[in-house]
DNA sequence: GCTTGCCTTAAAGCGTACTTTAAGGCTTAG
DNA sequence: CTAAGCCTTAAAGTACGCTTTAAGGCAAGC
């Protein structure tokens, strides 16, 4: 079973634009063709495209994800350099993870010395940027 | 105590340039010149742009951050407003964290699939892409 | 006094990832 | 037969966040 561009736009939930765009980059080879030239999409380009949506999600870039395509192409022998570009961008996931814990808290922190001013309990030149107004 | 703009550029771990360039964009308001017109930082103004670098590093926009700036430059009766934008930002920080989750989620599956391949126990076939370049 | 190294500004340039535009072709409904 | 609605391509445009360039000023060391 084949999907028109157009069916794939609506079960990716993404612009077809972005779909040939993709193909264009060499980012979803050997996309087949109809007899009047359209893209013929299998489940399998799908599938490839939700999991790049998903590692895109989180950063990696368009180029990474050529180059795992292209290692893929070349066939079973370049196993060790994809996993090894996997294993490099896990480790920049626990690093986003990081970050993102250390945002909560700074978010978290912002919140309750937001809460505490309006309640009086603390006055607001304690708190960041209106201290810089005092000191105009 | 006030600082050049290469010390704070080395405090911050950030290029000089981009500080000057987050001035111009209104995310530092109030900082002071010496009589030669160089920018005096203060320990405050370091705390916000090293706050800003947290937020930024997890997704945060400019125009989001000079809206707080803005609404901080207002007094205490933004407060509310802040608070809404913070919240917000808090949910799409959960987004992420799950966004990371599946990505984490993807790689190992897709680790765990390589490592299948390599002691064959797995034909490359099912592997996404080959099967493409199979079908070629 | 002149070089070095910092500072200043304004403006242009860049990388990434789309997104939009323009120009045109096939197919199906009326 | 013609208009609607999909498809095609190539190329230009956009948004964001810097980053680099250009042109020049002050200040300390030799």
């Amino acid at each position: 079973m084949a999907f028109t561009i157009k069916e794939a736009s609506e079960r990716l939930g993404c612009p077809a634009h972005t779909i040939r765009f993709y193909e264009k980059e060499g980012l979803l080879p050997y996309i087949k063709r109809d007899k009047n030239g359209n893209r013929l999409f299998e489940q399998d380009h799908l599938d490839w495209v939700r999991l790049m949506t998903c590692f895109r999600a989180t950063g990696m870039k368009l180029s990474l994800l050529k180059e795992m395509v292209n290692l893929a192409l070349d066939g079973d022998s370049t196993i060790p350099q994809r996993k090894a570009i996997l294993n490099q961008y896990k480790e920049e996931l626990f690093l986003r993870q990081n970050e993102l814990a250390e945002a909560l808290d700074a978010v978290n922190n912002k919140l309750s010395i937001y809460e505490d001013i309006e309640k009086g309990r603390i006055p607001s030149e304690s708190q960041l940027l209106i201290k810089m107004e005092e000191s105009e």
